[in-house]
DNA sequence: TATTTATATAACTATACACTTATATAAAAG
DNA sequence: CTTTTATATAAGTGTATAGTTATATAAATA
């Protein structure tokens, strides 16, 4: 799946979010996002598993339970591919053909 | 719709990447995108009002031509949703020009 | 004017994926 | 031990969407 796959859940987005702010357990995300969004608890925990297998989500196991953290590898992704593109909007950036010709070059 | 939802196709990052590089007439788009995805004219046609539709693309009407432009609200709005993440791997950011520039250097 | 070119839309289909309920597994608590 | 809690996986289903072919529409060209 790729990384703009991974953020097109709107449910993805927001765990990511409370992850942001601190670590949690699985259970803690689950209180949140199934009272936000009305899924169940197996429906989140497969949209954790997408969030670890794709570099957005680590787990560190502390007895009966799952601790999430950011991992900002997908996230620097999705960066990554937006970078050229964002002298278009950003005049502070000089080379404009400079860079898109990097990103060019960079996605062979 | 949402903006991570029309980045998640490889098709229409590839059209936004085209369109980065130059403004180009739906045709000269279907050329390129149909070679190297293997689909059609009305599959190209699709993409693209998709982007329209979502603040990815604009159209200027040049007779039969219809030539399609980069619009940036898109990419922006996922610039900004990815804009507090971005200190977990920049390391401070005071003032973002700086960083900004300071970052595309260190990227080689 | 008739034909061809450029592009979009309509209607359909197949597939991916976001859910569900049911169940498994392991740790904690009683 | 037995039960409960925490979490994950399995299996099934409905729906959104990315593709298809067929067709519509307007402009260019012969």
């Amino acid at each position: 799946m790729h990384v703009f796959d991974v953020l097109g859940d709107p449910v993805r987005r927001r765990i990511l979010e409370l992850l942001s702010v601190e670590d949690m357990p699985s259970g803690a995300i689950v209180n949140v996002v199934s009272l936000e969004f009305g899924i169940s608890q197996p429906g989140v925990s497969q949209h954790l598993k997408v969030l670890r297998e794709n570099g957005f989500a680590n787990v560190t196991i502390d007895g009966a339970r799952r601790v999430y953290a950011l991992h900002t590898s997908g996230l620097e992704e999705v960066d990554m591919w937006l970078a050229p593109f964002r002298n278009f909007w950003t005049p502070k950036f000089e080379a404009l053909a400079t860079e898109v010709a990097r990103g060019k070059r960079k996605r062979r």
